[in-house]
DNA sequence: CTGAAAGCGCTAACAA
DNA sequence: TTGTTAGCGCTTTCAG
C-alpha cells in the first residue's frame, strides 16, 4: 500500500511464452481461449500468465487486427432523463458483449459539433458509433460519416440507410391525447419541446392528429423547450384561462413546471386542469399530484442500439431496421373527469 | 447516398509521405504539431493528408507510444444526479485537455464489482482511472490497484494515497442545519441515505454534530436511501407527528417524497413543515413547493478529478491532494418560521 | 498441436 | 530541417 511508483514495464506475451517454455503463438491462442491447445500447455501458460500478472495489450491487438472493441457514443447533454438511462443500458449492453464504450459529449446542437464527435470517436478507433442525436442537423451531419462505418441512430430521420432506434413518438402523442379525451375532456393542449426535436415533433404530430381523428379542435401550441422552467413559464401564461381543462405536456420536466404554476395560481391539478407528462421519470411517481404519464423504454432502445451496432461491426452491412420502442400510458393522479 | 459498404484500407503514414514526397517521419512530425518542419513541406503534407482523407492510427501510436491519451471513468449508476452531472463534467474536461473517455459502469457495491470495472479499464489501456464510488468497499478494492496507475477518486476514503476529490459535506450538514435552526426551530429532524455511503454519514455526522453544539436535542434519525419512494415512507411515518417541525433530507429526491407524503395527509410545507434537501437538482426549483436545498458544485469536482489525474499522468505521481468542492444554500419556499 | 516469420502503423533515437 | 533504422506486442500465415 501506498507504493504508487514509477510504472514498470508491463509483461509482454514474449515474457510469458518464456516463463512458460512455449512460444509466444501458443501464449495468443490461450489468451485468444483458442482450443487447439494442449490440455497441460494450456496450463502451464495460463499459471505462468497469473504468475506474471500478464495483461493482454490492447493497442498491440488492435493494430493487429484492425478492430479495438469498443464502441463510441456521441449524445448532446446528459441532463436529459432519455440520454441518461439509455447510456446506461448501452453501457450494460456493450460490457455484456465484450466492447468498452467510449463517450463523447457534442456541447452545442450544430453540425460542427456532430463531426467533432464523429472525428474524435474515429481517431480514438472506435468500431462503430452510437449516435443519440435529435436535432434537423442529422441528415447533413450523417452525410460525412465513412462509407462502411457501423453507425445506429437513436432518433429517426429522413435517411434510411443505417439503422435507427428509437422510442414509439406518434403512440406516445396518441395514448395521452386520447386519455384526455376518454375522460371527457372538450379538447388537449400541448405543451411541446422544442421545434428542432424530431420527437418532440412526432409527439406533437401525433397529438394533433388525434384531436382531428376525434373530431375535436386543435388549439394552439403552448412552446416549451423540454426544462421544467419553461413549463413553468407556459403556466403562468394560461392560469387564467378556465377554457383549458387538459393539457399534455411532451415530458416531465415540462409537467412539473406547469403544475408548480398552476398551484401557484390557485387551481387544482387534476380538478381544474389535468396534465399528462411524457418519459415517466423516476421522479414522477412522486410529484405532487403524482403525474399520469408515457412510460418510454430507454433501456430497450439503448440494448436495441449496442445489439445492432455490435451486428454491423462483426457480420457486415445489414439492411437498415428501424427499430421502435413500445410505450405505454401510467395512470397516476394528475388526470381526472372535467368538473361538470 | 447510401454507399456504407465495405470498409476499404484507411491510408497510412506511408501512403501520405509518398504521395507527399517526404518520409513518414516528417508525416508523423507534421501530425503530431512538431515545431521542426520546413513551412512549406508542412503545407505539402496537410494538402496530402487532406486529400487522402488521412486519420492518425491510435492503436499503432499507443503501441509506440505507452498511451492511449484515454482515461477511464468507473462508477455506480447513473441515475444519481450528482454521478450524472459528474459524468457530464468530467466527459467536457477530458476531452479539453485532449483525453478520451471510456466508461464502465459497475452494478452493484461489491468489491468484484470495482476489481472487475478496474480490469475491463485496465485490459482496455486506459492511462488512469477515475473511481466514482462512495460507499465502505473502496479500500479493499482500491488495494488491488496495480501500483503507479494514476487514481483519483470521488470519495473521501481512509486511504490517503491518490488524490481525493469531494464536495464539503460537513459544511452541506451543517449549512442545511443551522438555516433551519435560524428560522427558530427547536430542533431538526434528518432523512439520511444509505448507511453505506460516505457522503451520507458525513451529512449525517455534521447535522447530529451541529445539533449538539447549538444545545439541541439530537433526534432518532428517518432511515433513506437516496430514493424519492423512501423519502415518501419516512413522511408517511411522520405525517402525524406535530412536534416535527424541520427536516434536513439528505438528497432533494427524498425531499420530493417527503413532500409528496406531508401534502398527502393535508401538512402544509413549509407552513407545518420546513423541508431542506442536498443536492439542487434542476427540478427541485420547481418543486411543490420549491424546495431550499444545499448547492452541490458537481461541475467542479468532475472537472478537479480530470485535471488530478491527467496532472498524475502526465507528471508522475504527486503528493496527493485532498480536494473538497464548496457548497452553498440556496433558499427557495419549502422552509420557514415554525408556527408560534 | 506447436512454432517461425512477417508485419500492422507509428514514433524514439540517431544520423545526415 | 529531414531521413533512416528499429521495434513496440500482438496476430496472421504458413510450416512442421
Amino acid at each position: 500500500m501506498g507504493t504508487r511508483s514509477v510504472r514498470v514495464r508491463e509483461p509482454s506475451m514474449n515474457d510469458v511464452a518464456r516463463h512458460a517454455g512455449v512460444s509466444s503463438q501458443t501464449v495468443s491462442r490461450v489468451a485468444n481461449g483458442l482450443d487447439n491447445v494442449g490440455e497441460s500447455t494450456k496450463e502451464r501458460v495460463l499459471a505462468s500468465m497469473r504468475e506474471l500478472g500478464y495483461r493482454p495489450n490492447s493497442a498491440a491487438r488492435a493494430l493487429r487486427s484492425g478492430r479495438f472493441r469498443d464502441i463510441g457514443v456521441a449524445m448532446f447533454t446528459l441532463s436529459s432523463y432519455g440520454n441518461m438511462r439509455m447510456l446506461d443500458a448501452i453501457t450494460q449492453a456493450a460490457s455484456e458483449l465484450g466492447y468498452s464504450l467510449t463517450l463523447d459529449l457534442m456541447r452545442e446542437p450544430t453540425q460542427r459539433a456532430v463531426s467533432g464527435a464523429v472525428t474524435r470517436l474515429l481517431d480514438q478507433g472506435v468500431d462503430g458509433i452510437v449516435m443519440m442525436i435529435e436535432a434537423e442537423l442529422t441528415d447533413s451531419a450523417m452525410a460525412e460519416l465513412p462509407a462502411g462505418l457501423p453507425v445506429v441512430v437513436n432518433t429517426s430521420t429522413a435517411r434510411t440507410d443505417y439503422p435507427v432506434v428509437d422510442g414509439d413518438q406518434a403512440a406516445a402523442g396518441r395514448l395521452a391525447t386520447e386519455h384526455l379525451l376518454d375522460l371527457g375532456h372538450r379538447t388537449v393542449w400541448h405543451v411541446p419541446g422544442p421545434v428542432s426535436s424530431y420527437s418532440a415533433m412526432r409527439r406533437r404530430d401525433a397529438w394533433a392528429a388525434t384531436l382531428r381523428a376525434a373530431g375535436r379542435e386543435v388549439p394552439e401550441v403552448l412552446q416549451g423547450d423540454w426544462t421544467a422552467e419553461s413549463g413553468y413559464r407556459v403556466g403562468l401564461s394560461i392560469a387564467e384561462r378556465d377554457d383549458i381543462t387538459a393539457i399534455f405536456a411532451s415530458n416531465d420536466q415540462m409537467a412539473l413546471g406547469l403544475m408548480r404554476a398552476l398551484h401557484e395560481a390557485g387551481k387544482d391539478v387534476p380538478g381544474d386542469v389535468s396534465i399528462v407528462g411524457c418519459d415517466d421519470t423516476t421522479e414522477s411517481a412522486s410529484y405532487w399530484p403524482p403525474l399520469t404519464t408515457v412510460h418510454q423504454d430507454f433501456e430497450e432502445q439503448g440494448r436495441q442500439a449496442v445489439h445492432a451496432v455490435v451486428a454491423e461491426i462483426e457480420n457486415g452491412p445489414v439492411t437498415p431496421a428501424r427499430i421502435l420502442a413500445p410505450v405505454w400510458l401510467v395512470e397516476r393522479s394528475s388526470t381526472g373527469r372535467p368538473r361538470a
